[in-house]
DNA sequence: TGGTTCGCCGTTAGCGTTAACGGAATGTAT
DNA sequence: ATACATTCCGTTAACGCTAACGGCGAACCA
């Protein structure tokens, strides 16, 4: 039921060792499943290691070895499901592995980016997953330097091209949920972008105007507005996209939490979704699906990038070539209740 | 702007030494702060670690020290924003300590949880809290032995009374979302449940007895639903309160997850809310101000938690007694938009 | 039978840091 | 001048583990 020993001292390999009648090392060897020990002398070791439910130092372990059994997941903020979807994904691809996973947040601060850096700098971390790095050249090139393996996940093209990455088709997926709202005969089709430094929100920019473009529709900089993928500015470009002449029977927001914000700002109008505007996000967070109504929206397989980055990180670690720097998991389209065909083909503005 | 330097072998203590004229001892002191340092020496050699960009490596240091500056974080699961707030207060707490923060989930799955325990015991962790331990005595057994400082987050009470805790004040925000309910003339209340093992939902449950019997009011079994702070769980309870013969007027959920399927089960039958029946929810997440109509649920600090749960843990590792074995937050109703006076018990009617 | 290979295991020597102790130089009290 | 405290710094010896090497016996080949 309860321990007996008082004060749990802890046990060494030597002690194991002594116990067993051999020497410290051939109970490493069996603890790290070395070949060249007599099946007996192993399976006495492996018996007594059990019984005494020892576990050898990972601090002696990691100085002799120089890896230390972390990664570490550097992040923007905490504040969004995004980056749980992201969390979640590499947790369990890192569960399997005996690697732990260390999380930090440097909320943008320089300075919590250098304290990071340099905590990473003596070696404590095996490598480094880095989420929607924002101006982060110097800390690859620090990482480089240090020859610390990462990878970057949604980052930005301007990292280089030798920098390994992970992201989404953002593109492709803007284009089809911008063909989406055409198909359904929306014609002035509004965009909130995101924080315009980060890739992805270019390329989502990018694909609404090659399918608006596609359609022979020439793109009304009026409706393309720019956002900080954040909750209020969704609500605040609502606002600016109805108080146009002609206001947007659609809008196609850059992610999830901005359609959000979307909602909000066409509640407080007194424009209902979608009767007589559509809405479109991106991402798919979990919410999505529990919001009224149930937002279509381009899913993003966050976690299976979480997950990706962890397989490109270990293949670095191992030592394994990758086969590709960067790679890209298909979005799609996910069509829920958000959106219907526009109310009169022309323009149109409920009112209360 | 790029390093000169092709390979950036590690540095060593000694090196900085040798480069100072001192010995390696005399830096190790000077990077602990240690008063026996000449200031001439002290300030010429965090000159040259300075320079040289030198970090001691923890791994040595881990090893001679028996601490390796890792806190671990254990939760139940990684899917909910509930976690999330937990996360960010208590990375936020770590972050000044130099503290990292380590997570790992356990799904409930009893292989991991060994796992879990097998990492942590070889003092591989400074310190562990445990969010929403389920049925966890063995756990906390354990840590107790090898004498790891945690601290448990949202527990129930069975792990005994001797368990450091931080929790929330679960019975009282239950009653005054129930008095508020109440107030607003409801009579036939809704309750969902949360997982019957969990303290905090037992207590939730109990404040909403209370608050019905303060007025004298019998609560109806009926209406009292047994859940599993899913979303699922939610919407099935509430499918099953409108079928009553009887329906309730408003819907007090267990947490906001559940009061999220419950605004979906309400739409899929048609019922408005807050018009035609009110719903309060707990927990306040992320998402409960931006969901239509924006939630009424009972705040709980979560955040906070973490951070108080860091700052217990702290105290325990540095050997200062703790003050209280357990905290716990105060919760406070949040009014938005999802409740209103019922639509016709005998009193008037509601209308925006 | 002599030599070679091979399986198994022990010995030695650190990895980089720091606790404990000691010692030299200077200052202070008797 | 002697005794003693103080300041500053070096020496030694680990912490627990494992790489590298070497050695011993047994099995194998010629």
């Amino acid at each position: 039921m309860s321990s007996q020993q008082p004060t749990e001292q802890r046990l060494t390999i030597r002690e194991i060792a002594e116990a067993a009648g051999v020497s410290a090392m051939t109970v490493s060897r069996v603890l790290n499943k070395r070949p060249d020990v007599a099946p007996a002398t192993r399976e006495k070791i492996e018996q007594l290691v059990a019984e005494a439910g020892f576990v050898r130092s990972r601090a002696a372990r990691a100085m002799r070895k120089g890896r230390h059994g972390l990664i570490d997941l550097v992040v923007l903020s905490l504040d969004s499901a995004y980056i749980l979807e992201i969390i979640r994904g590499v947790e369990e691809a890192l569960e399997p592995t005996g690697l732990r996973l260390v999380i930090s947040a440097t909320n943008g601060e320089d300075q919590r980016e250098r304290q990071w850096l340099a905590k990473i700098s003596d070696g404590w971390t095996d490598g480094a997953i880095l989420v929607l790095a924002q101006g982060q050249s110097a800390r690859v090139q620090s990482l480089r330097r240090r020859r610390t393996p990462f990878v970057v996940v949604d980052h930005q093209g301007e990292l280089g091209p030798h920098v390994p990455s992970v992201g989404a088709t953002n593109w492709a997926g803007a284009r089809s949920a911008t063909e989406y709202l055409l198909s359904l005969g929306h014609r002035r089709i509004g965009f909130i972008g995101g924080s315009p430094t980060l890739g992805c929100a270019q390329e989502r920019a990018s694909g609404y105007q090659a399918a608006l473009k596609a359609e022979g529709i020439e793109p009304d900089p009026d409706l393309v507005r720019p956002g900080t993928f954040l909750h209020e500015s969704g609500y605040e470009q609502t606002m600016a996209l109805l108080d146009l002449p002609r206001p947007p029977t659609a809008i196609f927001a850059g992610n999830d939490t901005m359609a959000f914000g979307c909602y909000s700002a066409l509640r407080a109008r007194g424009v209902r979704v979608p009767d007589a505007i559509s809405v479109v996000g991106f991402d798919d967070v979990l919410v999505a699906p529990l919001v009224i109504p149930p937002l279509t929206t381009v899913r993003q397989p966050l976690a299976d990038m979480g997950r990706f980055a962890v397989s490109m990180l270990l293949r670095q670690i191992e030592g394994i070539p990758l086969d590709a720097l960067r790679v890209e998991l298909a979005t799609s389209l996910v069509v829920r209740e958000s959106c219907s065909a526009p109310a009169h083909p022309g323009s149109q503005q409920a009112q209360p």
